[in-house]
DNA sequence: AATATATATCGGTTATTCCCGATATGCCAA
DNA sequence: TTGGCATATCGGGAATAACCGATATATATT
């Protein structure tokens, strides 16, 4: 985990609102309910909540992904999103002991 | 506490290392010892260790201090800065609960 | 094969961050 | 009050981030 691309990956309002987001995919993404929530959320949902471009929305969540805080699975042309808990956990665990 | 200003404040590597000597005062700054460590460490010690000019490094702790990091003494001609234990705590359980 | 849809990537503009050297400010001592 | 030391602030150059529109890529449909 690399400390300081995590912490740059939290930096930005956007970023934590999709965070947020993603904490609750049923009561953010409704229309999601019919493909389920398994997989995490299409990067097309959460571009229609934002108030950003579809390549913004993008590469947020590639950043995201590549602090380790979202993973994402490949279904057909969709790409899902969803939260990696278990790195929230370890952050919060590296700041109560190690930071 | 502005989630995104605390995120800022922790994505620089240089930063991090400041608050991680904080930590340990007495082991990272012995030169403090005869002035105690009650009030934290001045600005010129933090200096010291840092590889960064006087300046950046003054710049740096002001924004831990506004992101509610550290926090400042002012005694006669130096600055002392410590953490703000209480903050790290509460960024843990924000993380842990609300991120 | 042609077309449509979802996502990723590329190139660019503007804003922000990272650092510096120079200078200002505040406090103390002679 | 002059000078010295500690810290803060200011102005700026270079690097990075925040976005955007346009385009490329991948998959699915007809």
């Amino acid at each position: 985990m690399d400390q300081v691309e995590v912490f740059k990956a939290l930096s930005n309002k956007t970023r934590l609102q999709i965070l947020s987001w993603l904490k609750d995919p049923e009561v953010h993404f409704p229309a999601q309910a019919q493909n389920g929530y398994a997989n995490g959320v299409c990067v097309g949902q959460i571009h229609a909540k934002s108030s950003l471009t579809q390549s913004t929305v993008s590469e947020y969540l590639s950043s995201l992904q590549r602090a380790g805080l979202i993973s994402s699975t490949r279904v057909g042309q969709w790409t899902y999103y969803k939260r990696n808990e278990e790195a929230f956990k370890a952050l919060s665990k590296l700041i109560e002991a190690d930071i």
